[in-house]
DNA sequence: TGACTAATGTCAGTCACTGACATAAGGTTG
DNA sequence: CAACCTTATGTCAGTGACTGACATTAGTCA
């Protein structure tokens, strides 16, 4: 062992595709900047992709339609919150396998903030964004829930419905103190909402009662 | 009383509006003709409106979507769901309110059977019907649901979390039992499957336990 | 009947997205 | 290093959903 580094003979990401990803990482901050400061509907694609500097072709290349530009990052995260549910113990509850492996996401969120932000604003504002984050990116969230309390509780889900309705439940909070965080303009602490919201899923099958008592 | 109906001098509907919702029926029809012969992709708007004998044009006049010449009857059920949750008595607990008047729905399920087999293997085949359902469809459900809910509750659901809790369950619920009954074509009881899952999100906040222990 | 209104047709246009083919830059192997 | 393969990109022509503007026709009503 030297004191330099060992230079790998064999890098990990060549020039190629670090190029490649620079592109892609181009086109969705391109994306961004346009989607903040003229509105996703008076953004065309043939505008992201000239202020990225390529063709809109290669815009399209890089992600399947307009709004996977904005949720560009959802990927990651969704290996994410896969991980974490995985690592949850066998001994948890499944509403605390959920409550716990969100609230371990919480360095994504801090990381990502301004673009969590942006999404939220511009689904809380456009229909076609709104659209697509419950029937792609919130799809994508429900179906790793759904799948990780399978294995947790092991049943089938098809037959078993109490994971997918675990989930759907879950969602519904998510999406309550996703709205309640942009409309403090992130403000408030995402992370303390989300948790908040969760909880009061657990209330559900209990008779109406005011809360707190 | 004559033994004769009584000839209303004033029709609530003119021969225009007649003609203008024959028109829609058309269209209506036509489309699911083509859906469930050709596929939906597979399917444009103006195969439609030509089948229809009207123009593409006067489709779009009609329905703002592809999509919403599928789902056209669904400002129908939506009022219907809403009166019906609107008749519940005070005493019923939220979930009750939530399963009866749904159940409630099962004359309008009846009636237009064919015309929900058809909207959910399309939605089971096509990911555009999925997202529209999704993000359109059951939104609105979910929208009166948490309406309803909210009032019954007294609570303001922008503040408690409840309302949109439940509804989100009871949506992945009748997700589910659609799912099924589009799985056996159409053979099993489709009330019986949703109320069978809506069952299930009672037993959410519950420890997991086998389920009939 | 004549004026008003609402439904439809026509047509040109926008914009998201795709297939096909050409080019060039990156990577590999003798 | 030279020939060769692979892959990211550009170009271009097309499709199809949807829209605005304007003309036309059919229904309504005084």
């Amino acid at each position: 062992m030297n004191t330099l580094a060992p230079i790998d003979p064999r890098p990990t990401t060549s020039r190629r595709s670090r190029k490649k990803s620079r592109t892609r990482t181009e086109l969705a901050e391109a994306g961004a900047h346009l989607f903040a400061t003229r509105g996703f509907d008076e953004t065309t694609t043939n505008d992201i992709a000239e202020r990225a500097d390529v063709s809109q072709r290669t815009l399209f290349r890089h992600f399947p339609t307009k709004e996977a530009v904005l949720y560009g990052d959802m990927d990651e995260l969704l290996t994410e919150l896969r991980d974490a549910l995985e690592a949850r113990p066998a001994s948890e509850a499944p509403l605390a396998v959920v409550r716990n492996a969100v609230q371990s996401l919480a360095d994504n969120f801090g990381r990502h903030r301004d673009r969590r932000l942006l999404q939220a604003r511009l689904a809380a504002t456009y229909p076609s964004v709104s659209a697509y984050s419950r029937a792609t990116v919130q799809l994508g969230w429900e179906r790793e829930i759904i799948a990780a309390l399978a294995r947790h509780m092991d049943v089938d889900p098809m037959v078993d419905a109490r994971p997918e309705v675990i989930a759907g439940a879950s969602m519904s909070a998510i999406r309550i103190a996703t709205r309640q965080w942009s409309f403090s303009d992130g403000q408030l602490d995402y992370m303390a909402l989300i948790v908040d919201a969760l909880d009061a899923v657990a209330t559900i099958g209990q008779e109406a009662t005011p809360p707190g008592s």
